[in-house]
DNA sequence: CGAATACATTGACAAATGTCAATACGTCGC
DNA sequence: GCGACGTATTGACATTTGTCAATGTATTCG
């Protein structure tokens, strides 16, 4: 409820009701961390990449060509996507293995619907 | 397919095969840009006031205090909703109602699955 | 018209972000 | 151990982003 209860104006109704239980601030902020986990076109191809490789794990070396970027650079957008929790790393002798976390990614959708 | 292809070294079958049809470019921008836009918790908490508000529409003066924010930067974020197509801006009389496009969310919310 | 009101735009600034070259780190085969 | 390899980290840079004070724009009432 804003400065509209006090305005000296008031030629209609413009209350609508707000309820109170918006988003807290904790909430917001681990919210639009993963979505900022989202919100880079190299991410998003990277994870559909991993996504439509039809497999369970692809492999970092795999990730270079399709992004069309440096190795520096998609090692850290990977951990990006990792540190949001939205795909898991395993390192096994020297390749990287990366695969998705489901149940992240539901959360995320949940929230949208 | 990356240098694992021409590896001296390969102890491992390290080939998960990878799908082409990865997002294209434009895709991915489109998605990122929706994405970016709730990836602030500002943004996220304009969102749930409107999305619990329990009404069709909510009085852009209903959105300054719980916001926390400045009168320009609430409008500034809005604005950045409603370029990313979340939500829709209808001007009547002194004030701004925003609405949801309920079938943009849905578009991003399917993505995630 | 003139004053008041609701919202948008501008300008300025600090902070965060994406990028790559150079380098470091860990692992394997010899 | 040594050299080759896959990946991560560092450092530097330009760009983008979030924020507010000041100001502008449009609308309504008197």
């Amino acid at each position: 409820m804003a400065s509209r209860k006090t305005a000296v104006l008031d030629p209609i109704a413009c209350c609508a009701p707000v309820r109170s239980d918006v988003l807290d601030e904790e909430q917001a902020a681990v919210l639009a961390a993963s979505f900022a986990a989202l919100a880079d076109p190299i991410r998003l191809r990277l994870l559909s990449v991993i996504a439509g490789s039809g497999a369970e794990e692809v492999c970092a070396c795999d990730l270079l060509e399709p992004s069309g970027r440096s190795q520096p650079t998609v090692s850290h957008h990977m951990k990006i996507l990792v540190d949001a929790g939205l795909i898991e790393r395993e390192k096994r002798g020297l390749w990287v293995w990366y695969r998705l976390v489901p149940s992240r990614l539901d959360a995320l959708r949940s929230i949208l619907g």
